[in-house]
DNA sequence: GATTGTGAATAGATTCACAGCT
DNA sequence: AGCTGTGAATCTATTCACAATC
C-alpha cells in the first residue's frame, strides 16, 4: 500500500462515490460485490474501480470480488473519514446558510463526518442571531474560535468582494483546508489547501450544450 | 474557428473563469490586457490561456495582447451566454432554496444569465408557499411548466431517495441539461446532459489532506 | 521588445487485454 | 469459470520553446 499522499483528486472523488455505493449495498444487506456489479448498478467503469482501489492495497479476492464492509471501512480510512471533522463557515448568506443547515441538521441521516462549529458574518443585522443552533459571530472572533475548537476546515461563502480578505483571515487563524464558494481566484498559500466551487460555472458549462 | 462542439469541460470551465477576470478588468476601465497580465493578476497560466482562446479563433494581436471587451463578448458567445437561460428547480429544501434566492435575487449585480422560472417540491406543507417570488408547485406541474416557459435547464436538489424519480420526470418533461446536487449516480440518457455536484465529496477531498 | 499562436514534448488519466489467483 | 490486479496502449491535458507578428 503506497503512501496515500499521492492519490489524485480525480481518484479521491471517485473513492467518495464508491463509498456511497458501498454504504447503499451494506444497508441492503449485501456483503459481497465485484467491480462489475458496482459498475452495472451505479454506472461506473469496472476497470477504473479496480485501478483506483489497488492504489492503496489489494482488497479483492480473485475470482470472487470484494467484501462490502471491509472495503467501505478501508476507503473511509484512506479518505481520513475515521473521525469527525470540525468546520467553520464564513458568510451567513444564502449559500452559507444552506450549508450550515445541510451539514448540521442532516448529520444523523447523512452519515456525514463533518460538523459546523461556528458561523461568521460581519453584517450587524446578522451578528448574534441564530442559525441552526449556532450564534452568528463577527469574523473578529474567528481566530479565537479556531483555537478553541481545533476546527481545521473552513467554508468560505461570502460575496466576491469580501473573499480575499476573509480568506487571509482564515489562513491566519490556522484553518488548513478551505472550500471556497466565492467566484474569485485566491492566491496560493502553502499553509492551506483550497478547493473552489463556483455554481455559476457549472451552469455555464451546461449552457454551452444548449446553443 | 473550429466547431465549438468539441471544447472540453476543462476548457469551458476555464473560459468561465477568464470571463469573470475580463469583466473585472472592464469594470476597472482597462481596455487591453495580455495572457501574462491575466496570469499575474488572477493566478492563471499564460500558456494555457492562449491555448484555450485559440480553440475558437485568433483573438490577440501579437506583440500587444487582447482587447478586453471584444474578447469578453466572444467568450460569452462561445459559452452560449448571449441570451438568458431559463431554469426550473426541483426540490425546495436547503440547497434548492439557496439556489433560487442566489440566482433570482442577485441577478442584477450578478451579471448572471440564468433565471429560475419555477420551483417544484412535493411536500404538502411547501406547495403553494412563496420562495423568492415564486409559488412552489407540485412536480405534477413540471411538464406543463417546461412546455409553457420553454425552460431547458433543470436543477435537481432533492434527497437521494427521490433523485432518480425526479430525474426521469425532468427528462420526460423535456429538460435538456440538469445540474444535479443529489448524491446519486444517474443513468446516462442521450436526451439530457447532466452535471453532478456533490458538496460532501468536495469536503471529503479536503479531509484527505487533513490526516 | 513584446506578445501571440502553435507544433513538439511531457505529464496525467483512462482503457485494454491478459496473466495470475481462487 | 470468474474476477482481480496490472503492464502496455491509448487518449487527454498541460507545459515548453520558439517562429510569426506587431
Amino acid at each position: 500500500m503506497p503512501l496515500a499522499e499521492e492519490i489524485s483528486a480525480h481518484t479521491l472523488n471517485r473513492l467518495s462515490v464508491y463509498l456511497r455505493c458501498l454504504r447503499q449495498l451494506e444497508e441492503a444487506g449485501i456483503q459481497q460485490t465485484s467491480s462489475q456489479e458496482l459498475a452495472r448498478l451505479f454506472h461506473l467503469s469496472a476497470t477504473q474501480i479496480r485501478k483506483d482501489l489497488t492504489q492503496f492495497g489489494e482488497f479483492g479476492i480473485r475470482g470472487v470480488g470484494y467484501e462490502v464492509t471491509p472495503l467501505k471501512l478501508r476507503i473511509e480510512e484512506v479518505l481520513g473519514l475515521g473521525r469527525e471533522h470540525l468546520a467553520v463557515v464564513v458568510g451567513g448568506g444564502n449559500i452559507g446558510t444552506a450549508l450550515v443547515r445541510f451539514l448540521n441538521l442532516n448529520s444523523s441521516n447523512n452519515s456525514s463526518n463533518f460538523r459546523i462549529v461556528a458561523v461568521f458574518d460581519n453584517a450587524p443585522a446578522k451578528i448574534g442571531t441564530l442559525l441552526a443552533g449556532l450564534t452568528i459571530l463577527p469574523s473578529s472572533e474567528l481566530a479565537a474560535t479556531v483555537q478553541a475548537t481545533g476546527a481545521a476546515l473552513g467554508i468560505l461563502a461570502v460575496p466576491a468582494s469580501a473573499a480575499q480578505e476573509n480568506y487571509e483571515q482564515m489562513v491566519a487563524a490556522g484553518i488548513r483546508a478551505i472550500l471556497n464558494f466565492a467566484p474569485v481566484r485566491l492566491p496560493n498559500d502553502p499553509r492551506v489547501r483550497v478547493k473552489s466551487v463556483d455554481l455559476l460555472i457549472f451552469l455555464e458549462e451546461l449552457a454551452f450544450f444548449l446553443r
